[in-house]
DNA sequence: AAGTGTGAACCTCTTCACAGCA
DNA sequence: TGCTGTGAAGAGGTTCACACTT
């Protein structure tokens, strides 16, 4: 499969949400206005989207909700499922933890890590905390590819040395600080602060 | 001035947070590729953005840090400053509100929503929580004009129509579904489930 | 008539390439 | 020589417009 742009890849889990609620509320077709009008986009991206995947659908049923999922599913999914960790039990830290976990079925945060003595060794939404000094062998032993960081800026760029040394694949930054990584990590930079400040600046005038 | 393009915002942003440390290092002048190292940025961006906001640095020395910092003022901030309101205190909400208060001085959450009558009518992280069904009357009252809704997905779209009303002119939503918001109301969002899958899906094969 | 699929135009953002300056 | 400022090209994403199907 070629590798789909990214704006359409965060659709498809959209369109994986929503379908997964139309689906359970007993319908088994759907059009690409009504898909579109559940994520506020227009018809046309949907289609486009859902022609970049290789579906088509029927014209005077729309496409089949069923095979939709599952087609998403083997694009966006791993058969054995994806493993990720939280480096940093924070306040943030373990709110985004209890808050992730279980949202998806084929990605999960599996362990965590902190600093702390206070935290370490034990466990937190189901999650078991290690101290920071294990990362390489536990991420290793693991299988973790996904990480999440949100430790407190100024530690980000050791750990991201390690976890670019112990295999990790992506990271999610929560830190507000850039963060330098190889170029076969692909990183995702979640600054809320910054969105917030952006949101500020487009309501300023009136 | 005349509306900016919105990546340009969120590196104004960025920026301005990196001048500050620059400066406080004892810095006076920085050169656009010193600026785009410390954000893993091209120095042409730079160059580009600084255009765009109507500044010149000089050949020599570069960009004069304070003018940049008091110019992206300026255009990021109200004279006034800004005010923000949280709804949902769950975990999430919680977390948010102590992240980010105290991080930006012209923008702040000073007031927060929730249904529990548990959380209502009590301060937390200095701010004041107030049960829901005020939400029009605080608002209008304190002249906010920004949300961050962090509430369970079921009774977002409610309480958007009650913003709406209410004067808020921007939203940022942590809420996982998509909101349908008027025109005149500037919309954030903000999801953390997809942004960690479109990671997974990125780093899938190898 | 009311959908889908898609080439082409368009818009936004980034990068190239280079003129100009101290 | 080593920087800034910027027109023009390029890349990525969205929308238009319309052919096609039942």
């Amino acid at each position: 499969m070629i590798t789909l742009p990214e704006k359409t890849v965060e659709r498809l889990c959209k369109y994986r949400r929503v379908l997964y609620n139309t689906i359970s509320a007993g319908k088994q077709h759907i059009f690409s206005h009504e898909l579109a009008n559940l994520l506020q986009i227009t018809p046309v991206q949907v289609r486009r989207d859902i022609m970049l995947i290789g579906y088509s659908g029927t014209l005077r049923k729309g496409y089949d909700i069923k095979d939709l999922i599952s087609l998403i599913g083997n694009i966006l999914d791993t058969p054995e499922g994806q493993k990720a960790a939280i480096i940093g039990l924070g306040n943030l830290g373990s709110s985004i933890l209890t808050y992730f976990n279980g949202k998806r079925a084929k990605l999960s945060i599996i362990a965590a890590f902190d600093i702390d003595p206070q935290k370490t060794n034990r466990v937190f939404g189901g999650v078991q905390c290690y101290p920071v000094d294990r990362l390489e062998e536990v991420i290793k032993a693991q299988g973790i590819r996904l990480a999440i960081l949100t430790v407190p800026a100024n530690q980000s760029p050791d750990i991201v040395e390690v976890l670019a040394m112990s295999g990790v694949k992506g990271i999610m930054n929560f830190t507000p600080k850039a963060l330098h990584v190889p170029d076969n990590i692909y990183l995702e930079e979640y600054d809320m602060v910054t969105s917030m400040e952006k949101v500020a600046y487009f309501i300023k005038q009136n």
